[in-house]
DNA sequence: GCTAATAGTTAACAAAGTTAACTACTTTTA
DNA sequence: TAAAAGTAGTTAACTTTGTTAACTATTAGC
């Protein structure tokens, strides 16, 4: 690692230490933090499947078999078997979902209006693209 | 939220959602993700108090206690009692420990290069200036 | 049509968080 | 200055959420 790179690893280890930390640990409206973000996750990508959210966290087939009981038994998603492969069960947010992801104090959001405190438009919008240009580059792995 | 800021929203959740998912879950070298952070913490604030841990992470003491009855225990920190308050217990790393960190295949490392491999030079000072300016803010709280 | 692979579940367990109640020590205060 | 209040850290009991192993049901390949 030379110079740069080194302050970057850096600021990324606080960035990191301070998402841990600031992460909601206890629960908010009745839903803990993994199923907050398990249900913005099937939100987000509606109809998505188990596997799919099971990859997208990284975390095995049985432990997101037992968050999605929990949000199932609580009517905070639904599923629908497919047509095409009966293995298969598509994931949707019910309304209750919905509403808890519209209306949780979510700490990204407080992040996002304390960025756009500091920074100045120009900067926020640099800082978003240079993210989203890193981010497009990890996703390819 | 204003477009601009919806956009970093965006991007800040899915840099939460990569850092969750490729954090080491395993054991590596004998230790856990939690115990390697917490050595790198010491490691990077010498003679620091279990207090002071506990907040950096944000867990509460009793996590804390047992974290460092295991770091204690397996000889990859070691602690002294202040002189100046017997309560208090300030933490050191081992060589055990200091090796570990020194050696351990670190998840943002690996971020570090692919970082300064996708972006410029100057992409990544500008980054990394940008991200140093944000964690400053959020510190002031 | 048998074999292998895949999506998801259940059971048993481990790691690491929590609160409540405790010890030991220090600081405040009446 | 002795009692009260506060602080650092520990222990015990419990909860959440991850893991692997073994399972069912379904689909795909030869």
């Amino acid at each position: 690692m030379d110079q740069d790179q080194r302050e970057f690893y850096n600021v990324f280890t606080d960035l990191q230490c301070f998402i841990l930390a600031n992460m909601q640990k206890g629960d908010i409206n009745g839903v803990t933090a993994t199923h907050y973000n398990i249900i913005e996750y099937v939100y987000r990508h509606d109809k998505c499947t188990g596997k799919q959210v099971a990859k997208a966290f990284s975390i095995s087939p049985p432990a997101i078999s037992r968050q999605l009981k929990f949000l199932l038994g609580n009517g905070l998603i639904e599923q629908e078997q497919s047509l095409a492969d009966r293995r298969v069960f598509h994931l949707i947010v019910t309304d209750k979902g919905r509403f808890i992801v519209d209306n949780s104090e979510n700490f990204r959001e407080t992040v996002a209006q304390k960025v756009s405190k500091t920074l100045t438009k120009t900067e926020l919008k640099s800082l978003t693209s240079l993210l989203a240009k890193i981010m497009h580059n990890m996703d390819e792995h």
